[in-house]
DNA sequence: TGGGCTTTGTGAACGTGTGCACGAATGCCT
DNA sequence: AGGCATTCGTGCACACGTTCACAAAGCCCA
């Protein structure tokens, strides 16, 4: 404490880079690599060297010139920045398909986010096991959300069913929400909220075909699009 | 009415958000709405009512001034610029837990993503059915990518195996990759690759609630801190 | 010990995205 | 018809993110 670890902002780029740095990191640990540079990290990341260097720098002065970073320690400091020094159990919402995959899931706990509960509004799917936790009514949340200290829920409902899932996870306690229905939810200011929308990558991806179809209308079978330019 | 409507680029923020705007005017359309403001559709969707004009100016000038946009006609608009004039199959690289959460979500061919096939490696899975679909062995990957059309491929093997799954989704002619594994692809730079990442979604909402914490110190389990230099 | 090589950390330039503010266009009401 | 209220479309300024380029700082070796 008596470190300058001040409330240093780190940009929300960067913030979403810093896990996928840290995976390669434990990669390359695990493979004996004791010191990394950003040249290197960079490649594996499939970013620019700077940028590696700039988003690490956010964190403090880890690297030595000349040398490059020693792999263990800066997974420690990414680990730390990232909150990421001991479990953050989270509770699922919704044991349909999703929810299912999301439980049976293994690398979960792996990661450090052990499941606490899985809960659904569904009678007949409470008591059934999914990936080694039992299904329990959605009237429990609160207080699973109490007993095993959640702070963060994962919503795996239909989209009809998502934000009376948002109100009952805000209600019970919980401060930040993952979303996997394709609504966009209503919460209080302070609660983080994250989305993951199948529809809207899918949708994405069809832009960039389209758009690569040189905007041709019609890609009926039978005609394969041509682009006359180039 | 000028043709000239080609090369516009739309920014990369924009396409993400048209997908967003999309879904609520069809709901406004089902509820009989006939005409909406920037304000209303930025208000359903959570945004700023001037981003919102911004978006759709990208498209053209829809709107009616005093008035608003024609909710049906914008519709046609938009999907005709998200390329949703006609579905794209998908074709689904993995049956394990999350390909057949895939598979059986059905909003996928309601959207206009129908599964053109699911294919995994492992001879055990196939001729299983999932969501309608048998699965398939993953050395009919190119012909059912030929013969269906398919434009787009589901990554949702283990992360061991993406590459490789990556790799034969390229061979068969497959131009868009929504990756689920977490690793870093490596493809044709012509290739569009979007990526869904549960753990990095997961480690950036640690991130926040870390910071509400205070950054507070919860004792580390098991990495010590630097060799030797302070 | 000093010179050369490597790689970090960061200032500065550039590019992308956001939001305000306002002119322009349109419908409605008198 | 004319005035008024409404809402779009967009120029502009600012914030955020990316990349370049280079001095500073370290290691190695003669």
């Amino acid at each position: 404490m008596s470190t300058d670890r001040n409330r240093r902002r780190i940009p929300d780029a960067t913030v979403s880079r810093l896990p996928v740095y840290l995976r390669l990191l434990g990669e390359q640990s695990a493979e004996g690599v004791d010191s990394i540079s950003s040249e290197r990290l960079a490649e594996l990341a499939g970013v620019n060297a700077a940028k590696v260097r700039k988003d690490l720098s956010y964190l403090g002065s880890y690297g030595t010139r000349g040398v490059g970073y020693e792999v263990d320690y800066l997974v420690y400091q990414v680990r730390r920045e990232l909150g990421l020094t001991h479990d953050w159990p989270v509770v699922i919402v919704g044991a349909g398909n999703l929810g299912q995959a999301l439980a049976g899931y293994g690398g979960f706990g792996e990661r450090g986010f052990p499941i606490a509960g899985v809960v659904d509004v569904d009678a007949s799917k409470v008591g059934s096991v999914l990936g080694g936790v039992r299904v329990r009514h959605i009237d429990e949340l609160a207080q699973i959300v109490a007993t095993k200290r959640v702070n963060i829920g994962v919503i795996a409902t239909p989209g009809a069913a998502a934000q009376e899932a948002a109100d009952r996870l805000v209600a019970a306690g919980v401060t930040s929400i993952l979303n996997f229905a394709s609504i966009v939810l209503t919460v209080p200011r302070a609660i983080e909220v994250r989305k993951v929308d199948l529809a809207v990558e899918l949708q994405i991806l069809s832009y960039h075909e389209q758009r690569r179809a040189g905007g041709a209308i019609h890609a009926v079978p039978g005609s394969p699009p041509r682009s006359a330019t180039a």
